[in-house]
DNA sequence: TTCCACTCTGGATTCTACTCTGGATTCCGC
DNA sequence: GCGGAATCCAGAGTAGAATCCAGAGTGGAA
């Protein structure tokens, strides 16, 4: 079934956003896509807003976030009753998340590109490297202690 | 029991990694983690290379790299079988996706950071904000499409 | 030399996030 | 207006990752 005028089906909807069908009505059911507007005979009709928040779902999960995470992030969104601390603070503990993760991309990004070009360099690739990779963080790690479970 | 010379045990080992017990006993039998040396008793004994290489493991699950593919990037490093060709398509395959990532967490910290301030700034935060936040990305999704499953 | 926290094993269970099934309904090009 | 494709729904099933459990053994402090 084609897009009609802005609106488009379920499975328009999963062909532009990369996500299953399913997983989009699974989605609705838990609640963090919205349930939207139906066409007479029961179809879903999704517009562009759900299509980007469904991308930004696919793409956090692939950056490792959680559902129950994703909820919060989008909640901050959704619920104008938020008071702007609530906001503030659910943005200022998922950004130092965020941070967090962005570092350890990079130094892994950068461990990968020596590795890659020793290699093209004709090096056997000596490795303790990655064995080596996060060593610097021993500190963080044992902050971390507690709040791991 | 403490740490015995250089050597702890799994609870300490949990302890400084942030990594439950039964998840390292469990990385062990899947083989992503090595059988350690052993006690008279039994007890399993660590050391430092240990306690880097399950961090390791750890903040890679926290950036949505799944075991297999940790696996797959720790084989680069263990299996000194491996082609100087094998270890860089590797290297690069993972570089692509990492890069990706870390525009995407970008993407959000500036979000998040914009909505935090805007906040402070006594605006009540009128978000359509993380509505756009992925909308440049259209392109890319339809690209990905048929990668999707 | 006992006590209690810690660890062992192997198997069962749980949790998260989907994914599938199947029977009914709707849509739409021919 | 018919047939095949798309969608609906509820509920069951699955994969991956982790966690729990029971019962037995270990180790070190008092």
């Amino acid at each position: 079934m084609r897009p009609r005028g802005q609106e488009y089906t379920i499975g328009v909807l999963s062909q532009y956003s990369g996500v299953n069908i399913e997983t989009i009505r699974y989605y609705e059911k838990i609640g963090i896509m919205p349930s939207p507007p139906r066409s007479n005979g029961g179809y879903r009709l999704y517009r562009d807003s759900q299509l980007r928040r469904l991308s930004f779902i696919r793409r956090s999960r692939q950056l490792g976030f959680s559902l129950k995470d994703i909820r919060r992030l989008l909640g901050i969104v959704d619920d104008k009753s938020y008071t702007c601390a609530q906001v503030q603070q659910v943005a200022l503990e998922q950004l130092d998340t965020i941070r967090r993760k962005i570092i350890d991309l990079q130094k892994l990004e950068t461990v990968l590109n020596d590795m890659a070009a020793d290699c093209s360099g004709g090096l056997v690739p000596d490795c303790p490297v990655i064995d080596s990779l996060f060593e610097q963080n021993g500190d963080n790690d044992l902050i971390l202690t507690k709040e791991a479970k």
